[in-house]
DNA sequence: GCTTGCCAAGCAAGCAATTGCTTTGTAGCC
DNA sequence: GGCTACAAAGCAATTGCTTGCTTGGCAAGC
């Protein structure tokens, strides 16, 4: 027989879990504006045209679906930032590196599952928040590696722990003020995320 | 006393009635351990010992206590602020000092309200948000005038009000990291905030 | 080909608890 | 008596979640 039944190797056919990973986004962009507590599950059915019970088929419950929004967040940036990161290059070009692809995280169109992580961490319950803890330690590590050598050669003048610690705290930060840019006008109001990236550098790194 | 009940948007009261003010406090711990929309009106009004209906008699409505808790963490952190700072000492001085006192603000015992104003904003009207946005404003321009200074002198490499915008969120988000000291041990595990103002100062000034 | 059984996915309806807030009453003080 | 600062009781809306049922698609058995 010449047919064989039932492949899910065709080409980009096969999207397993299409509705829960819309649910997953627009939770996040939702999250993101109206908080957590500040959000329903009506809200989010809605939002995706289910009808308010629907959601539960898919996540055992509410918090679940905020654990789902974080550890995705978590797993797009750790996927960008190893995929950003050239590890042949010195470590003041590695910590641009990391800088970029971190503002691009939280604010690149459609980026909101880490500034929910940031802003609704104490909505989590602590039974969900050791299996996010693990992946934000991952992420942390790079970092905490690349400043260690940049405070060895003396570009940094803090300590390298708690630089991360500032550091990372300054950009996460922006989440609450920065606004993308408007894409046409020169307008030097708005900073893009280059420049805001070039700024943050010049800001901490102390050449010799 | 003619305290005046429920206008709230009238002008500071000149002496707080102690009630009122015991729901502010309390409202503020709570608000910062559990968030504006995971604390109710009863638990706040457990804490002080009344029963669910009777803030509302100091109150028009829990938005307005919110508001409350805003405007005097703004009102304390100004005050505290022109109180240490020294005009008449060099700006990379008047800078530590802002630095430090603005810590204290965050951290010390019972300073709840400033927390609250950065992570519940968007838990807040727009209609009260201009008044608390008015004495920030204050705020802000204090650090920009010693800023803009440190940017003159060549101390801060960064665009200044870049600069503000990264310091104060660097310092802010020690709200999410920041544990105080156990106060015999002498650990070196945790920085006291002295400690944590000398290295966010290393940080970013850059010594001709 | 046709039937049958099965399962993923979601709908319709509603329950039980919570929540902000209102209303009415009342004890103490000037 | 009037005012202040609550208490007592409860209302109306909201919310997370459950339950029972429907629908479409697929595969096996005949």
């Amino acid at each position: 027989m010449p047919a064989k039944p039932k492949s899910s190797l065709q080409a980009p056919a096969v999207q397993p879990d299409n509705r829960r990973a819309d649910l997953i986004r627009v939770a996040a962009r939702l999250f993101r504006e109206k908080g957590f507590d500040g959000t329903t599950i009506r809200d989010i059915a809605h939002a995706v045209g289910m009808r308010s019970g629907s959601p539960f088929y898919h996540f055992a419950n509410k918090h679940e679906l905020l654990m789902a929004v974080m550890e995705e967040g978590l797993r797009l940036g750790l996927d960008r930032t190893h995929e950003a990161l050239d590890t042949s290059v010195p470590a003041i070009e590695r910590f641009r590196q990391l800088v970029r692809t971190h503002y691009g995280i939280l604010h690149d169109a459609g980026s909101d599952f880490i500034p929910v992580m940031l802003y609704d961490w104490r909505s989590l319950p602590a039974q969900y928040k050791r299996r996010i803890i693990e992946l934000k330690d991952r992420y942390d590590a790079i970092w905490q590696g690349t400043l260690d050598e940049l405070h060895d050669q003396g570009l940094l003048r803090a300590d390298a722990k708690l630089a991360r610690l500032m550091i990372l705290g300054a950009m996460n930060f922006s989440a609450t003020w920065y606004r993308a840019k408007p894409k046409s006008a020169r307008s030097t109001a708005r900073v893009d995320l280059d420049e805001l990236s070039a700024q943050t550098v010049a800001l901490v790194l102390h050449p010799a």
